[in-house]
DNA sequence: GGCCAGGTTCGCT
DNA sequence: AGCGAACATGGC
């Protein structure tokens, strides 16, 4: 199979193993995005054309060095910098972790976390409207509930690619999902109120009402008065897209049960924290709380330390 | 079968 | 503004 390649130097320390585990929640594939075998995978639309890229590591978390492989559009000019950067952006490759580290130093919750899992970086989602249906798909419901529906979702919805006899799927377009309409989304077992939502978010974006990829060149808070306006996205949303989906250094999602949960858990051994003393007590972390967010996220689902499931 | 789960909206004080 | 209820999926 015909493909270009070439390396990405991420700046130190970085664990792509962690890092792509992250991505993927610590399963072999959350959404589109795949682990397995050492190699992370994604199927990637440039110009509305699909392509594959492959990232595997050759280095190691002080000296850091990614090959990518690119299948799909690997003879177009510019394919190579534009695969570059979207691998950058996914993976997390810019992001200085340095003074996070600093912080953590002396931190009886983030010292522990940083030195279980250095080298992590915040992976982030392939645009801004995957990261929103994402999130609104996981609100409320098990992560069990919230995989069959991502799924279904995916193979019926998203552009198929096939490669040496394998499909792979790219992450459904506004207008697909828009053209599937509310009664379409419901046959994926969502339910009619997450349907209305994602429905009415693709339909926006699909008809140019709504620009949410511009969201990145706004300040937090105005993204902030813009997506509260949707319907369908409160607090958490937003602060989780702060934190996946706009590359933003100080989201967190201070509502979140789990993370309420797990505070509650190191601090005073049991009942959760509410989420207004989950914010409180997060405010010594600001502004780095995104990666606070990630840490203790990955920390929880990788079963590193604190278990997630009650 | 009932209860909970990585929320949000709507309707009540 | 602050609280409670409905919403409906998979799993224990």
């Amino acid at each position: 199979m015909k493909h270009v390649s070439f390396h990405l130097k991420p700046l130190p320390p970085y664990d792509f193993s962690l890092t792509a585990g992250a991505a993927t929640y610590f399963q072999n594939r959350y959404g589109v995005d795949i682990f397995e075998g050492g190699v992370y995978r994604r199927l990637l639309e440039r110009e509305g054309r699909l392509g594959l890229v492959s990232v595997s590591s050759i280095g190691d978390v002080e000296s850091p060095c990614l090959k990518v492989r690119v299948i799909g559009w690997e003879t177009e000019r510019h394919a190579s910098s534009y695969a570059a950067e979207q691998v950058a952006w996914l993976l997390g490759t810019d992001q200085d972790l340095t003074p996070f580290y600093h912080l953590s130093q002396g931190d009886p919750i983030l010292g522990p976390l940083v030195e279980a899992m250095p080298g992590l970086h915040i992976p982030r989602t392939g645009s801004v409207y995957e990261g929103l249906i994402l999130a609104i798909l996981g609100q409320q419901i098990s992560a069990n509930a919230a995989r069959v529906m991502r799924r279904l979702l995916i193979e019926k919805y998203g552009p198929a690619f096939e490669i040496d006899g394998v499909t792979y799927r790219g992450f459904p377009r506004p207008e697909d999902l828009a053209g599937a309409g509310v009664e379409g989304l419901c046959t994926q077992k969502l339910s009619a109120r997450k349907a209305q939502y994602i429905w009415g978010i693709s339909e926006a974006v699909a008809a140019s009402r709504l620009d949410l990829e511009g969201l990145k060149n706004d300040s937090d808070e105005l993204v902030m008065k813009k997506l509260l306006e949707i319907r369908g996205v409160g607090l958490w949303t937003v602060h989780w897209l702060l934190v996946r989906s706009l590359g933003r250094q100080d989201g967190f999602p201070h509502s979140d049960l789990a993370l309420c949960r797990i505070l509650g858990q190191i601090l005073r051994r049991g009942s959760p924290l509410s989420p207004h003393e989950t914010l409180e007590y997060s405010r010594r972390w600001s502004p780095y709380r995104s990666c606070v967010t990630t840490y203790l996220f990955a920390a929880m689902r990788s079963g590193h330390f604190y278990r997630s499931t009650h």
